[in-house]
RNA sequence: GGGGGAAUUCCCGAGCGGCCAAAGGGGGCAGACUGUAAAUCUGUUGUCACUGACUUCGGUGGUCCGAAUCCACCUUCCCCCA
């Protein structure tokens, strides 16, 4: 039994992989599918660090600038059109490279994980929200408890966003989230995937290597890029809004904060999300986990190369006959 | 030159005789994560032989049963008058 092939290249912010993922794609005749829940976003390209017009020619990009900023967006939808990325890449003749670091967005994809048909019920969200604040995230997770014990053993109830996920998806869908993802973990996966992770052993080279991304944000023209998504209104939407890289702005355009401090809160920002990066891909017991310390571009993508020949050994066979 | 104030654990900052290894915040570290995920949330953060012991609150010396807290001197910094 075969199945499609897919390899990701994930990792921490800032780690390296965008450049990593293209000289791959290019020597593999593939083509890049972007696993970032915020390069989706047209316009917001210096904040994302996304690839350039250049590179882009390169390579085909897909999942890049396929959204407004007022789009909402969600995994479900993320996996839906990388599916059709992947099954478009494979029928010309070329390999699918993911590449981002988007920790949900990967597993998602690679576990096919089964979210269930349902609509969003955001009127019930708002109710539960109220309900929150009036008489606290413990009356409201104790709702969870009637209902659905096994998922509010595992939520706190600090954590109100995930208490109104689990309750909303019981409403829409008569079943409570933790029969979803029992049900879901029995399903098997519909792709073959290669995940590999470029990371640093040593974290101060990750984090200065952050903050050096940093500062060339800001004389690439991240201010100016700040400012007109503002005036689109970045920052009343849902989830582009939410990115890092703008937000942390918003006290210097108010006034509050000089440009410094706001540069100093993006850089601390950029460095937890890594973390949190790293800390969603160390559990994952498979991945493929590439150290960059010391390394040269060269030898990392040797590395990396090695991976990808003997994990796509029967499709290159098959794309050297043809 | 004279007068006043301040020095606290990685940082900011509370404490002003015992309940102080010292509030709170930041940062760090560790973790969770199944439809907003660059989001949301949790734990931990002096040392060790860790239900106890030891070393910390600018320095030195003192008062006291007992000091981060009181006194003296010293050092550094800030403010006011000149």
């Amino acid at each position: 039994m075969t199945y499609t092939k897919i390899a990701v290249i994930t990792g921490p912010t800032a780690s390296g992989k965008s450049d990593l993922a293209m000289s791959l794609a290019s020597h593999f005749s593939g083509e890049i599918i972007s696993i970032d829940s915020m390069q989706l976003y047209r316009g917001m390209d210096i904040g994302t660090a996304k690839p350039t017009p250049e590179d882009m020619q390169k390579i085909k990009h897909h999942m890049v600038d396929v959204l407004d900023i007022h789009d909402s967006f969600s995994v479900v939808d993320y996996v839906k059109a990388a599916e059709l990325c992947i099954s478009n890449i494979y029928s010309k003749g070329k390999l699918p490279f993911f590449c981002g670091g988007t920790g949900l967005y990967v597993d998602a994809l690679v576990n096919s994980t089964e979210f269930g048909d349902m609509e969003n019920l955001p009127d019930y969200r708002e109710e539960l929200k109220e309900f929150a604040e009036k008489h606290g995230s413990e009356a409201l997770h104790s709702k969870l408890s009637e209902k659905d014990p096994d998922a509010a053993a595992k939520i706190d109830h600090r954590n109100v966003k995930r208490v109104i996920r689990a309750l909303e998806v019981l409403k829409a869908t008569g079943m409570p989230i933790s029969e979803w993802q029992r049900r879901s973990k029995l399903l098997p996966p519909k792709y073959d995937s290669l995940v590999i992770e470029l990371e640093y052993e040593d974290r101060e080279l990750l984090y200065e290597r952050i903050n050096k991304r940093v500062d060339q944000m800001i004389e690439a023209g991240l201010i100016r890029e700040t400012k007109a998504l503002m005036e689109k209104g970045l920052f009343d939407t849902a989830t582009a809004g939410q990115a890092i890289g703008y937000k942390e702005f918003i006290p210097y355009f108010e006034g509050v904060c000089s440009l410094d401090e706001c540069v100093e809160r993006l850089k601390i920002e950029s460095r937890r999300y890594a973390k949190r990066q790293m800390t969603w891909f160390r559990r994952n017991d498979k991945i493929k986990r590439i150290y960059a310390d010391g390394k040269t571009r060269d030898e990392i993508l040797d590395e990396a190369k090695k991976l990808c020949e003997e994990f796509f050994k029967p499709e290159l066979i098959w794309s050297v006959k043809y």
